[in-house]
RNA sequence: GGAGGGGUACCCAAGCGGUCAACGGGAACAGACUGUAAAUCUGUCGGCUCUGCCUUCGAAGGUUCGAAUCCUUCCCCCUCCA
């Protein structure tokens, strides 16, 4: 279907949603090296799982010879994107917004090579932004840009239709500044494609069409797909909430868990999304897993792979640890040193005084419940265990031979949620 | 600036003087079954020193024996008009 090997290999995968002028962009794709960026807001202090796809992306085209550019929103994230999201957004205060935006520099930095023939670049449309006064802005970009087909927008229109919510100004503003990043980008780099998700869609058609009246340049755009799961809910997040890629706010291991938990519906998929496998090699493992008939394998391989992309590999390796000491054989059986390990390797932990040895409190403490009322419910359902012994008792005192080696203790609440006592 | 509508627990959404910690749905969590799946069934779902007590229905006051429900002021959101 498409010429240049990596066009097909990302269709291939499901990766493309929408491109703009599917023949010339492949041609292009297959004899020059082509500039592309992808922009990154600062909404918070990390990027989630809903990031990594367009990260990935970026570093595909990398590998396939083209020069990435990640550009952070550092005027772009002041304002807030709208596109699809159902209420206005509360403004953070401009501090906050650079102190995240280094964060995420940080972040995508370790998917790219910075270096040789292809090296990425990294960009802040708060340089071009920050400096520019509000009559320029209003002449030289806004002048493009016909309100009329703005608020015909798919993205907008659901704010403006509900009964309950509007669109600020602000952020109705915010599809002429992602527009003139393009057009930025084209004039300093030579960028001449856009990816994005597919909610990004009209922002990026709209850097398309800002470029050529401001450039007389014809630019592309490709967009990725929404990640939906099998089952309607959304992708990305847990119990505890959204899955983040830095690992002091979601560790190696609970991003190690998070995959290990996918749905067999989704995991062939996903293993095409998130991980470099070849589709052959991704191929096989589902054909073996379908003979088998048992526990499939996709799943610790999905778990593997994304884990060291985004974590590397000693990360891995502790997950993994943490993972095969709690999930396969006896809790009895760990030696000091493995619970020592465990704890450095991740494993949420809490120190407690050997006074306050009641279970309840121990629960709440180690963060596997959320209140004293919500612990006694989860004892009451049978739900909490001790080193792997159930407990019922609601008033069960944490007792000295609980203590493992004197010094640990291993709470689970439900399946497969734990916690690490230290006693000291 | 004018007129109207609205702010209830994670979300949606009832309630409109007592029987309301607040109907119902969804999400989430837990139990059973399993593969640390899915589907299904069951339970939980403000807090605590838990047969009781405390704090919640935008905020602050007030009326009342008693308020999420009535009154006053304020804040915020939406729609239309100017």
């Amino acid at each position: 279907m498409y010429q240049s090997p990596l066009l097909q290999d990302l269709h291939e995968r499901g990766l493309i949603a929408q491109l703009t002028d599917a023949p010339t962009l492949d041609q292009m794709l297959q004899k020059e090296k082509v500039t592309l960026y992808c922009g990154f807001d600062p909404t918070a202090d990390s990027l989630h799982l809903g990031h990594l796809v367009p990260v990935l992306i970026l570093k595909r085209f990398q590998e396939a010879g083209h020069r990435p550019i990640a550009l952070v929103g550092g005027a772009t994230g002041m304002i807030g994107d709208p596109s699809f999201k159902a209420s206005e957004r509360k403004l953070n205060t401009p501090d906050v917004i650079t102190g995240w935006v280094d964060k995420i520099r940080g972040q995508v930095a370790p998917f790219l090579s910075f270096t040789g023939n292809d090296a990425a670049l990294m960009a802040n449309n708060h340089d071009w932004f920050g400096a520019m006064n509000c009559l320029d802005f209003l002449r030289d970009i806004g002048k493009y840009f016909s309100v009329n087909a703005m608020i015909r927008r798919e993205a907008v229109q659901q704010r403006l239709q509900r009964e309950d919510q509007g669109i600020s100004y602000t952020e109705f503003s915010y599809a002429l500044l992602q527009g003139y990043d393009f057009a930025e980008l084209y004039r300093r780099h030579g960028c001449l494609l856009q990816i994005g998700g597919s909610d990004q869609w009209g922002n990026i058609v709209a850097g398309i069409d800002l470029t050529k009246r401001l450039c007389q340049t014809q630019v592309y755009g490709l967009t990725v797909p929404l990640i939906t799961k099998s089952d309607g809910a959304k992708f990305g997040k847990t119990e505890s909430g959204a899955i983040w890629l830095d690992p002091k706010k979601t560790s190696p291991y609970a991003f190690y868990q998070f995959w290990l938990n996918t749905a067999d519906a989704d995991v062939y998929k996903f293993l095409k999304f998130f991980t470099f496998l070849p589709l052959a090699r991704i191929g096989e493992i589902e054909a073996a897993d379908k003979a088998g008939g048992g526990k499939p394998e996709a799943q610790r391989i999905l778990a593997e792979e994304a884990t060291r992309l985004v974590h590397g590999e000693v990360a891995l390796l502790a997950a993994r640890r943490i993972t095969e000491s709690l999930f396969t054989g006896q809790l009895a059986d760990l030696t000091e040193n493995d619970l020592e390990q465990l704890a450095q390797d991740g494993l949420p932990s809490v120190t407690l005084d050997i006074a306050g040895n009641g279970l309840i409190d121990a629960l709440v403490a180690a963060g596997l419940a959320k209140s004293k009322s919500e612990a006694r419910g989860f004892i009451q359902s049978g739900s909490v265990s001790i080193n792997g012994d159930k407990i019922t008792a609601l008033d069960h005192a944490i007792a000295g031979d609980e203590r493992l080696y004197g010094r640990f203790t291993i709470l689970r609440r439900g399946k497969k949620n734990y916690g690490l006592v230290r006693w000291g």
